[in-house]
DNA sequence: TCCATGTAGTCAACTTGGTTGTCTAACCTT
DNA sequence: AAGGTTAGACAACCAAGTTGACTACATGGA
């Protein structure tokens, strides 16, 4: 049996995929995955581009590349934080959060059907342990989210 | 709970760093992800520049890239196809078969640590069930193996 | 309060690891 | 023998990251 890596490269390269394929056949704009985990990550928590970066796994740069392209898009906007004047608040636009609920959906038929190929206790046990293995490694701290190639 | 692609990509990401680490400490050369598919990939069959691209899920430039870079190392070598005058057959060489070797090891010790950490039928479950669903998504082909970012 | 150190975000130069496109030589039908 | 296909090499290009430098602001002592 190959090692645990491989599987994890190659069932999230083949999800990845349908996802994506799907969304072009739904004729949605094909965002690249990072942008959906900002999506995901913005959903949850006010948010710097640092703050992306960081649970991307990427240098802040790189981040504010990927914030500046949403934003153009209209996806995400600036807002100026609070107390710091440095800093800024990327928040979800209505757009965003549209695309973002539409994304949810199109995961859940995927692993919807994962759960009828392989049974849904197995994508149970695959889904808590390992997250519990991030747990383990990684404690509380964000885990970096890019795979390195 | 997140969506299982993340899950994938973090854990991914987080054995790929600590396998990373290791092999720094040890002081082994530290090859890409890539260079280390290919030697298992040679392990188990001949192969051609072209059939290495497919596995990887690159084209047969970018694999011949990979090749090169490894002939050079002196990790693998080219030798002629025995009816096929266009083409070359990558094998490893010996180095090639060390390296590989103890990657193995350390991978082992990697997967006992996560066996130790969430149950060893956890992870005999999550090993099979993805191998279950690629095999369901993409029957008997290779799947792609470069995680698309 | 002032100063030293640290941080958010931007700009610019560069690197990496891929891509597409093209070509030659060899292969495989029919 | 002819027409279409394939392995591999070469080149031009591109995307997505990196490092490094800089400004403006923040923060925590002496």
């Amino acid at each position: 049996m190959e090692p645990v890596p491989m599987l994890l490269a190659m069932t999230y390269r083949a999800m990845g995929d349908q996802f994506h394929d799907r969304l072009r056949q739904i004729g949605l704009e094909p965002l690249r995955p990072a942008h959906g985990y900002v999506f995901r990550f913005l959903k949850e928590k006010r948010a710097t581009t640092v703050d992306i970066g960081q649970h991307l796994g990427v240098t802040k740069q790189a981040a504010a590349k990927i914030v500046n392209e949403l934003d153009e898009w209209g996806y995400v906007l600036k807002e100026p934080h609070p107390t710091d004047k440095r800093a800024q608040y990327v928040t979800l636009t209505t757009k965003g959060r549209d695309y973002l609920k539409f994304a949810d959906n199109l995961w859940s038929d995927l692993e919807a059907e994962m759960a009828e190929a392989i049974g849904r206790n197995t994508l149970d046990t695959i889904k808590t342990g390992l997250a519990a293995y991030l747990q383990h490694v990684h404690g509380d701290d964000q885990p970096g989210l890019r795979p390195v190639w």
